[in-house]
DNA sequence: CCTCCATATGTCGATATCGCCCCTATTTAT
DNA sequence: ATAAATAGGGGCGATATCGACATATGGAGG
């Protein structure tokens, strides 16, 4: 079985975290791997420094550092620094990397190095995420992608992207998955006792509306929401307190804040019951009645659709 | 509001991606922190380069790598990247590390950083956690420490230990959550995508059973118990497979096992109902009369016991 | 001055959805 | 064994949403 060559590519501004924690990760895999003698491929890491400003590796271990220029069957873009990555800063790389995706190399990417990925136009058309908090960068810069930052990773199958920090542990897992098969997947996730991929992002993203789009009409509807927490949000009641026409407030509440009233009220009402249930300890059907519904199985449905997890399953994974 | 310095100490062999990975988390934190600006301290985190033959730390953050010679209230001894530190490696530094906390300065250490730690002789009597497949190491050691490779974290107050390459998390999470409370923690926890700390590291490792105490007639019995997936575990029969006295095979069983047979035999079924529960869909109730079990009652309390989730958590957790 | 075009607003009906009430199964705890 | 909590389902009124269309509003240019 031939070697299976992962790279990582060090472009400026690379966060060296995830690229350490990748190498890291994809050693032990390969050494249960090893240890089951499957007839699984050997992984070889390789680090690729992209560019001059990158600070150089530590040399501390032999197999993650073999520098030979053998081509990589998935190169993988770590998170950045700081601020994503610029666009004339990108250029050379994007250019190349769509030269290897041409040659039929896999790309993946974690957090900011869905900029980089983005800037070599692969995207176009295709799914990806990052992290919540560029999400209206992205969407500014690469209109023509359909980012989902709900997602905690998109498989496009010759493309990969993963939002957040950490989510290099699941994008490292999802490659082990499918290079080394589900077994040594599992076995390395315990190994590094981490849960096994799954999760989504939008368990921990929460609402943060949108009170910039310079509308005092929508701001007075959404100040009114914010003030009772959700619980009233009738069109009649919210379309008085704006001044407006019902139709006309439907209108211009969407195009300000993305969202109807009705979900703008009850990401509220989930908003608040995601911190009754992280710090408190009432019971689910409590909550529900807190927040605005009499029936918690309503509550139960609405929770889930926005969270990805029912309240219970909330609970255990946010309540210390 | 004083600064609080934060120092992880590079060894020599220390894995650098949980000491990056730790850097970035207390960024985060402090950045939280400033914008809600309570009455916290600042935090200052310094790599401190121990030995000589250290890589250098990439000069990419400024405030990440303040190298003047202040004291440091914490200091984190990170995972080892390979086999654990050397006591001969050790000695200096333990030495050091052992008038840093004459003088009031806390230490945390994370996975392997647990031998250097003990080296310092200061876990004499006391709890730590390491990561579980260097318990019998440990043990071995250093048989004077009270080491529970269940717990992911152990929290002594002036000392701290994590268990585990990845528990770095888990750690960074619980000092934030002291020096900055448990909001700022919550948050930072949320920014980076991680959940908060409060897991076990019994979740995550399973039951591996000693086979190499070269006691023959125990082995008999271990095989026997292994074949029926420990269903059929009367003193009895035990006895029988083994060739011994029943008072016998319990004191050789324990001695070389270092668990009784009922114990051993619980274990056994608890480890085949995780695999049912990852890998399968059968509810709880099928699942403990497979493993054994006629009072599902019974078989949850046994589970809790050893797994430290409930069957529901756990398959909540692990299955995919 | 008026036309043309783009954008924003009101009216109304069809449809989808929400929130509530009822029920049951599963899991957990006592 | 029993009770509590949770998750899920089906049905039903009330209401929100959205399409389509008619109607302002407001420049830009002839």
């Amino acid at each position: 079985m031939e070697d299976l060559r992962i790279g990582i590519v060090l472009y400026p501004g690379a966060q060296l975290s995830a690229a350490l924690g990748l190498t890291d990760l994809f050693l032990i895999a390969g050494r249960i791997a090893e240890r089951s003698d499957q007839g699984v491929p050997r992984l070889r890491v390789q680090t690729l420094q992209a560019c001059e400003p990158v600070p150089p590796m530590p040399a501390g271990d032999p197999e993650a550092s073999g520098h030979d220029n053998a081509p990589c069957q998935v190169l993988i873009l770590p998170p950045s620094l700081e601020a994503p990555i610029q666009p004339d800063v990108a250029a050379p790389l994007a250019a190349w990397l769509r030269e290897r995706h041409g040659e039929g190399t896999m790309l993946a990417s974690v957090c900011g190095g869905a900029f980089l990925l983005a800037e070599t136009g692969l995207l176009s058309g295709r799914g990806a995420t990052t992290h919540w908090t560029y999400a209206e960068d992205f969407r500014e810069r690469f209109p023509d992608v359909a980012l989902d930052t709900d997602r905690l990773i998109i498989d496009g199958g010759d493309i990969i992207s993963a939002g957040g920090l950490m989510s290099w542990t699941d994008l490292g897992l999802k490659l082990v998955d499918r290079f080394l098969g589900p077994v040594v997947m599992a076995q390395t996730a315990r190994m590094m006792l981490v849960d096994p991929p799954g999760r989504e992002q939008r368990y921990y993203s929460g609402f943060a509306p949108r009170l910039t789009h310079g509308d005092a009409a929508v701001l007075k509807a959404q100040h009114f929401l914010q003030a009772n927490e959700g619980r009233d949000a009738r069109l009649a009641t919210l379309a008085e307190e704006a001044g407006l026409e019902e139709r006309t407030l439907l209108r211009r509440f969407q195009k300000a804040t993305g969202l109807t009233t009705t979900e703008y009220a009850q990401r509220l009402r989930v908003a608040k019951a995601q911190e009754l249930l992280q710090f408190g300890r009432l019971p689910v059907e409590r909550i529900s009645w807190e927040v605005g519904y009499s029936d918690a199985g309503a509550f139960r449905k609405i929770f889930h659709r926005y969270v990805g997890l029912t309240p219970g399953e909330y609970r255990q994974r946010f309540h210390a």
